[in-house]
DNA sequence: CCTTTTCTTGACACTGTGTAAAGTTGACAC
DNA sequence: GTGTCAACTTTACACAGTGTCAAGAAAAGG
């Protein structure tokens, strides 16, 4: 089976992919940093995947498959009432952003110049979306949500909370703990958007 | 005055930076692009900037002479209450993130890259922190902040609030009006700080 | 042994930044 | 009018990174 070796490779490139965006240095990234660490030549690269923007897709996907998101989130859809399904989406959610924040810092960086990387990028931000908006309906079906929010508007304000970015900022830069990164946004979101 | 040549230069350089920084599409905004937009050569713009970063630090700079930053932010100081000036500030500073959304996209495009870029901005960014602390103390003093914030963490969080990653994602992406993004914006702080 | 797949090496085009050198232009001085 | 100086132009190059291409090596399988 010659796809076996191929499939190997593969799968060498994305760990290896995985391993070299999640280390300190986010400029360490290039094809060529890659390819080393994955133990090929940069050419060898393009055999596998055509480009770094298709590249940085299939590392995030492999590792939606590594720590199964579905799963995750599915603790927070099994919640009885709405404020407790926000709080869960919120804890799974925020969990999951540490997890993914190597391969979601180089999508950032490569969005500004790389149509595809930002069309990627956008198209799994809209799945975060749909759970925001999913927890404030839920939240609108047990009455709630206050009233001076649109579903729309507080979709897009709990999506805004929730951002990678600000994750970034409070966890990274300012140096919150994980825990009072989820406590807080729990708090913040309950706050502002219940009424 | 040879040096008077040099400075209408100079000016017309930042304002054409400025036009094409606020212009639509940031990909278009190389020093190239903005020599020709200044109507000289990309060469003479290394006479006047040495590199890319300096020139954007020069434009922000340019922009702030041009707004006056400083007397928006004097009516949030003026305010009695915290809680106004919790408002008040909100108010002069979302309303100032239009005005230099341009200058600031292009920097956070090129933090990634550049180390001065990224300082330039860091420093700017500081800035606005510690606008947010001054907010909160008065809030402190007032007896107004809520019992589980400390001050660092109530500045962090309205420091986040008040990203303009955050004013970006609200009235670029989604759509928001400016006057909903300002509104929205001193509901929720007042609601997650006051306690 | 011969063929096919995988990978390597080396070269190249392209974009954008920043450096360097030689020549042009215009203003002003004498 | 001639000289001089500063601002600017044109052309060229070094450098980093992406992506393409072609020639060959190496290994696996019939």
């Amino acid at each position: 089976m010659s796809s076996e070796k191929l499939n190997a490779t593969r799968n060498r490139i994305l760990e290896a992919a995985q391993r070299i965006l999640e280390g300190e240095d986010p400029g360490k990234s290039r094809m060529n940093d890659i390819a080393k660490a994955a133990g090929i030549s940069r050419q060898a690269l393009y055999l596998h995947f055509p480009s770094r923007s298709e590249l940085l897709v299939a590392t995030a996907r492999h590792l939606d498959g590594v720590h199964d998101v579905d799963a995750q989130l599915a603790a927070s859809r099994a919640a009885q009432s709405g404020v407790e399904r926000l709080d869960a989406f919120i804890e799974a959610f925020g969990n999951h952003i540490p997890k993914v924040w190597g391969v979601a810092r180089a999508f950032m960086a490569m969005m500004d110049s790389d149509e595809a990387a930002r069309d990627a990028w956008h198209d799994r931000m809209q799945a975060v979306r749909h759970g925001c908006a999913a927890a404030v309906a839920n939240l609108e079906r047990d009455g709630q949500l206050a009233d001076h929010w649109t579903h729309d508007q507080a979709t897009d304000w709990l999506w805004m909370l929730l951002s990678m970015r600000n994750w970034e900022l409070l966890v990274r830069e300012c140096g919150w703990s994980q825990g009072d990164y989820i406590t807080q946004m729990q708090r913040s979101a309950r706050e502002v958007l219940i009424g």
